[in-house]
DNA sequence: AGGATCGGTTATTTCAAAGGAACCGAGGAA
DNA sequence: TTCCTCGGTTCCTTTGAAATAACCGATCCT
């Protein structure tokens, strides 16, 4: 069965895929602008653990690459919305597949590294 | 509409199905290792670009995970050979759906890069 | 004895993503 | 005037994955 695209090669779409998804907050931001479009200190507040400086850089990485969109609103101290694009969330499809595999496996990983981390001398 | 997990919480299995497929060698090992078995100096030559020290931690790696399985046979020098375990398949369901977005999705990713990267300043 | 092969190991270095903390300018509000 | 908020920026450090390259023991071939 022949593959569309060689996986091994360098510009597969698919290493550029996860590549994008899998970087550590994209997932996190994509989820909270899925309810709707969020201002900057709301993305913040919504993502525990993340920093103004590592919001600011996976925002304008995600915008580079069409996914979101920023918009300046005109409010009293400035004001930044960010909102999917249509591309954002064109993802979900398959991500919504990766999460019911991670939901049904993820527990058979963990499992299996309990036996490895016990080891396997039995 | 409710999600079965929260997807911002550490423990969210989704988070973790990235962190493992989205590991730099993981798709190219089970990539190759979707056409059957393969002993390490096979897989070492089947992927560009590969050494063998990142060869090994992600075979050990995803051996730990139950993805796939090491077994030793009795050749002329050594032997090894490594082959997809049962839970090693799963994940190309949800891969085959992220391959389709992917292959549909990032020429749009590179021409929104492309238009970012000469300046919006249309 | 001198290679070559297999399946690695070990040690060192590089690199990008991320974390942490301080700071900033514009524009109100007190 | 001083303070606050918003949406960041700047600088420095840490981390972890990966790159690089040399080396190893066992076994077989010559």
């Amino acid at each position: 069965m022949a593959r569309a695209y060689n996986v091994l090669a360098p510009t597969c779409p698919s290493s550029r895929l996860l590549h994008r998804i899998g970087a550590r907050w994209t997932i996190f931001i994509l989820a909270v602008l899925s309810d709707g479009p969020a201002r900057f200190s709301v993305l913040r507040e919504s993502i525990p653990g993340i920093t103004s400086k590592v919001l600011t850089e996976s925002l304008r990485s995600l915008e580079r690459d069409g996914l979101i969109e920023r918009a300046e609103i005109d409010t009293v101290p400035d004001g930044a919305e960010y909102a999917m694009a249509p591309l954002g969330w064109s993802p979900w499809g398959p991500l919504n597949g990766g999460r019911e595999w991670a939901e049904t496996h993820v527990p058979d990983i963990e499992a299996a590294q309990a036996r490895a981390d016990v080891g396997d001398v039995a």
